[in-house]
DNA sequence: CGTCTTCTTTACGTCAACGTCATGTTGTAT
DNA sequence: ATACAACATGACGTTGACGTAAAGAAGACG
């Protein structure tokens, strides 16, 4: 009974709830992505197991998310992160894959620099109108 | 029966079919955006008709939607661009509701560069893989 | 040993953003 | 008058990404 339950961190795996912590997702979201192939985890009888492997996935599935990619868009990317000793042929397709998901996102990056521009222009229109009290009807159109 | 079925272009309205065309997007899409009050087209009896103003907004919204952006949120940005005879304090709250999402679009476009500076690099790698017919067992961990 | 947690599986529920009928109305052409 | 094409209104279905509730197993503790 000295340190039974520290996370052992020697052999570098974490536990459900560990994970949830770190990544502020719950058990739930982890389990899908397990079932939908995103991850990985040991499985010891019931129990899970993620390795660092699976860490980093997670990290790269949480930040595709926020650019809007689907997670099957996401799991096929995962596979050019995490490539094996896959057929040559596989590999192409992948780098394909990556290449249009590459395409997209920086076409969404030209989107969004447009986009912030127009926003901080319409705020400071805006802002403007607040400054001088006149409210003059209907600035904008 | 001469240019009768012209679209007028004095009076500067679509039909729901011309927003489709010119949008690619389908009727049911603009109809549902009316309902969750994205989009007022003027209403002939039935039938709708959109001004230039259903225009912009649709191109906003199909901005915002690109960026992950949900339509509520999108709801609340267009009240930035479209601002008539509103109260001072509604004013204000809709800049705070702007300022927010600037923060949103910036801090993802900042996320966005990290990745595509990934994607790029372990896309080189694979390529490196895929060229030196090698094939070095798993070169990527 | 029984109890308490924490994990598990199974399965149904939800919410957004539309798609897809079924059915009805309206203006125009023959 | 009738057909028809384009529009309309419900209302229910679908998909993705989980939430949630029910019920069971497995180890720790007193």
């Amino acid at each position: 009974m000295f340190d039974m339950d520290v996370p052992d961190m020697t052999a570098d795996v974490m536990t459900i709830r560990d994970m949830c912590a770190a990544f502020e997702v719950t058990p739930r979201t982890l389990r899908f992505y397990e079932q939908k192939e995103l991850l990985f985890p040991i499985r010891i009888g019931q129990k899970r197991l993620f390795t660092r492997r699976d860490r980093a996935r997670l990290k790269l599935i949480l930040r595709g998310k926020r650019f809007g990619f689907s997670l099957e868009e996401i799991r096929q990317l995962l596979d050019l992160y995490y490539v094996g000793d896959q057929q040559a042929t596989q590999l192409s397709r992948t780098l394909d894959i990556a290449r249009d998901r590459l395409t997209d996102m920086e076409r969404q990056r030209a989107e969004l620099d447009v986009a912030i521009y127009d926003l901080k222009a319409q705020m400071g229109l805006v802002e403007d109108m607040l400054s001088s009290r006149a409210n003059a009807h209907n600035a904008a159109e």
